[in-house]
DNA sequence: GAGGTTCTACTCGGATAGTTAGTGTCCGAGTCGCCATGG
DNA sequence: CCATGGCGACTCGGACACTAACTATCCGAGTAGAACCTC
C-alpha cells in the first residue's frame, strides 16, 4: 500500500497555491522551481487536479494555476484522491464464493466480514483527511508565511 | 494506493486457520484448493505470515500451517501488515527544504502539518484494523461455519 | 496620438519511453509416516 | 506378533521470469500580451 510520490508534491502545491491573493496564478514551472520537482511530470499532476475541478487553469502568458473554490473548500482527502484515485485499497474480489469451500450466492448477500472491516477502515481514514480542509492547514503555518510564499514562488 | 491482491487471500486462509481444532493443520495445496487459487505463490504470502509469527508451519506429510497463537490475539491489522509491510502510504521527502522556497532545517524542527495529518488518517485506518481480531470475525460467522470448513478443508 | 492587427512567447494538454514493485512460477532441502524385514 | 531400519512421499523455503503501475519526458494546440503599423 503506497501512495504515489507526487502526493506529497500536489498536497504542497495546493497549500502554496492557497496562500496566493484571488486572481493571482502560479505556473507549473514556478511551483517546479520553488519545491525542485521535474517540472513536466508535475504538471502532469497538476492537470489531474484540474481535472478533478480543484485547480483552475488558465492559459497564455500570465497564465498558470490558481485554486477553484476557497481553502476551507478543498479537503486534503479531495487533493489526495484526485491524484490517486478514488479506489479503494482492498478489493475484495469474493473468494469466498470460489475453489472447494464456495459458498452459494444465497449466501453471500451480505458482505462478508472481512471486506466490510476493511472497508470500514478505509472509511476512517477518508473521513480524518476530508476533516482538514487547506485552511485549516493555513491557519497552522506562521503569520508571515503566505508573503513569503508569494515573493518567492510568484514574486 | 493498492493492497495486494494476496491480503484478501491471506485474510481468508487464516480465518479458514482459525476454525480448525488446536493441533490440526492444513497445507498450502489445501487452501490453494479450498479457494481455487495458485497454490505456489499463496505458499510465498503464507511464508511471509510465518515468519511475522502469525502461522507457525510444520514440514513433512499431515504437515502445514496453523495459527501461531489463539485468534483473539490474531488482529487483522497484523495480518494486512505481515504480507504488505509495515511502511506508511504517504512518505514524506521533505520537499519543504528544497528550491527556491526551501525552509531552513531550523524552521523544520516540527513535522509539517501535511505529514501530521496523513499519519494522524494512516494512524485512525490501523486503529480500526487493529481493534478487530480473528476471534470477533470467528463470532460473526453462521454457528455451522467451522465444521464445515474443517469438512472441506481438511476433511 | 489612438486603434487595430500581427506576431511572439508563454501556458497547459495529451501521447510516448524507462524503472520499480507486485504477480506468478519453479525446483531444492528437510521431515514425518509407512512398509518391509528380521527377531 | 513386535520392534527396527529404510524408503518414499509430502511439506515448506528460497531463487527465478513476467506483467502492470508509477515515474519521467517530449512535443503540439491554444491564448494572452506586447509590439508594430496604419490612420
Amino acid at each position: 500500500m503506497k501512495l504515489p510520490t507526487s502526493t506529497e508534491w500536489v498536497l504542497h502545491c495546493a497549500t502554496s497555491l492557497a496562500q496566493l491573493r484571488p486572481g493571482d496564478t502560479a505556473s507549473a514551472a514556478q511551483l517546479a522551481a520553488y519545491f525542485d520537482l521535474p517540472a513536466p511530470y508535475l504538471a502532469k499532476q497538476l492537470q489531474a487536479l484540474t481535472r478533478a475541478g480543484i485547480l483552475a487553469a488558465t492559459t497564455g502568458p500570465r497564465g498558470g494555476f490558481r485554486l477553484a473554490r476557497a481553502p476551507k473548500d478543498v479537503t486534503m482527502l479531495q487533493i489526495v484522491e484526485a491524484v490517486d484515485g478514488p479506489v479503494a485499497p482492498y478489493e475484495c474480489r469474493e473468494i469466498r464464493q470460489q475453489g472447494r469451500g464456495a459458498l452459494s450466492p444465497q449466501e453471500c448477500q451480505e458482505t462478508c466480514v472481512l471486506a466490510r472491516t476493511m472497508a470500514e477502515a478505509h472509511a476512517a481514514w477518508r473521513a480524518h483527511l476530508a476533516g482538514v480542509s487547506l485552511a485549516d492547514i493555513l491557519e497552522e503555518l506562521p503569520s508571515g508565511a503566505p508573503a513569503r510564499t508569494r515573493r518567492l514562488l510568484i514574486g
